[in-house]
DNA sequence: GCCAACGTTGGC
DNA sequence: GCCAACGTTGGC
């Protein structure tokens, strides 16, 4: 199984937001960037991915699992954009803030500390143990 | 609100 | 194909 990080502005599209379309899922759509989309395009139903609020929060805030691969983006006008559906798994009890991360060494390498911009990135499987673990999941 | 990073566009 | 101009994102 991969895993991924999925970025969000929580005034446009939130964790709560999320957490409301319940199992079902819904369109990670409006992504516009091929780096992005090219992630997504490498997605199978079952990958676990983070939920990040960008802007004010700043931080990993759940945990998502893709129940949908890469298809055409509803909301595009052209057929170049594509994307997965997702659905919320559960919240991380203590949200792991930037600072965090990037006061850790381990995780310095990251996607998300190196490339602040990207919106949809992949993450290695022992960053996403360790921020489980200090999002206070056992696993 | 500012700025750095970076993607896109358009002129040449 | 290069590069300057410009727009967007996201952290501070």
């Amino acid at each position: 199984m991969n895993h991924w990080l999925f970025k969000s502005e929580p005034s446009t599209w939130s964790w709560d937001d999320q957490v409301a379309k319940g199992d079902a899922g819904e369109e990670w759509n409006g992504v516009r960037n091929y780096q992005a989309r090219n992630v997504m395009r490498q997605m199978k139903v079952g990958d676990r991915g983070f939920f990040y609020h960008s802007q004010d929060q700043k931080a990993v805030v759940g945990l998502v699992e893709v129940c949908a691969e890469s298809h055409p983006d509803s909301t595009a006008a052209d057929d170049k954009w594509d994307c997965v559906d997702i659905r919320a798994l559960k919240p991380l009890p203590d949200p792991v803030t930037l600072a965090q991360v990037k006061d850790t060494p381990e995780l310095a390498d990251m996607a998300l500390v190196r490339q602040s911009r990207l919106s949809v990135q992949p993450v290695r499987p022992e960053e996403w143990a360790l921020i489980c673990k200090m999002g206070g999941l056992a696993d």
